[in-house]
DNA sequence: CATTACCTGCAA
DNA sequence: TTGCAGGTAATG
């Protein structure tokens, strides 16, 4: 989750300092991102799915993707880069940009306007965008013969939504996840995406859910993860009905849920 | 569809 | 030692 920007922080005359594991740069080559990146200005901080997008100078965009345990920290010139910070840019001002990643699987890449284009259009509706509606989440998922939870971690059909909060919407709205997405009444998808909505916003006010790796730019926690109401809470009791909460495999990921309040598909 | 790979670290 | 972790791409 995206909970601050690096302000309005200068990479003109800025260099990398450090790039250390390369698998990370997806694209353009590292020769490439070396000869492209030092110069380029950052003029604003956005999201697309789970995708950071910095928009440099020139049409490019630096978009960075954390995965599991990535964390992008703003740090001052006499901070020193733990172990696992992988990418240094150092900024006009100073400053740096630390790119750590504990587990090697954040991604980089530099983007042009057309690369840009197609990232974008490879993902779903975003679900705190106001052109989102009940009926639009009803033409996603519509014919869909995936269970509902996979349908909500699928980039590609609804943007942005991971693990934590797929169990998390599911459980608010009361449908159990294994339900085909296609089975899902008018009322349910009316349900799904207020709670589908409330859930991210709830997340969002409590700066995100930090359970091993997830820090701010600022290196701080989030909240969110003493805000779950199923996620991580096998056995713990239902907050509606006080059935223990179960934890299932689906799509080869943790899901929790309410077995009364999420009834049997 | 499901399974495996990618990585490292931590808890059971 | 095994299993699991907030994600996604690449395989059968």
């Amino acid at each position: 989750m995206l909970t601050n920007i690096f302000e309005l922080v200068y990479l003109r005359k800025a260099r990398i300092e450090k790039l250390d594991w390369e698998r990370m740069v997806e694209t353009p080559s590292v020769a490439d991102l070396y000869a492209l990146l030092p110069g380029r200005t950052m003029q604003a901080v956005g999201r697309r799915a789970k995708w950071i997008l910095v928009t440099l100078d020139a049409g490019w965009t630096l978009a960075v993707h954390l995965r599991m345990s990535g964390q992008l920290l703003v740090q001052g010139p006499e901070a020193t880069p733990r172990s696992h910070v992988h990418l240094v840019l150092a900024l006009a001002d100073g400053r740096r940009i630390f790119f750590d990643d504990e587990r090697k699987f954040g991604r980089v890449r530099l983007l042009d306007a057309a690369g840009l284009r197609a990232l974008d259009a490879s993902f779903g509706p975003e679900p705190l965008d106001p052109c989102f509606t009940p009926g639009v989440l009803g033409q996603v998922l519509a014919g869909r013969r995936v269970k509902i939870k996979v349908a909500l971690l699928d980039q590609r059909i609804i943007a942005g939504l991971g693990n934590i909060y797929a169990s998390e919407a599911l459980w608010l709205a009361k449908i159990h996840p294994l339900r085909l997405a296609s089975s899902l009444t008018q009322e349910e998808i009316a349900r799904l995406y207020s709670a589908i909505r409330q859930v991210l916003a709830v997340a969002i006010e409590n700066q995100g859910s930090t359970l091993r790796n997830y820090r701010n730019s600022y290196g701080e926690s989030g909240q969110n993860q003493d805000h779950f109401q199923v996620y991580d809470r096998r056995d713990a009791p239902c907050a509606n009905c006080g059935t223990a909460v179960m934890r299932i495999v689906v799509g080869q990921r943790s899901t929790y849920f309410c077995p009364t309040c999420q009834p049997e598909v």
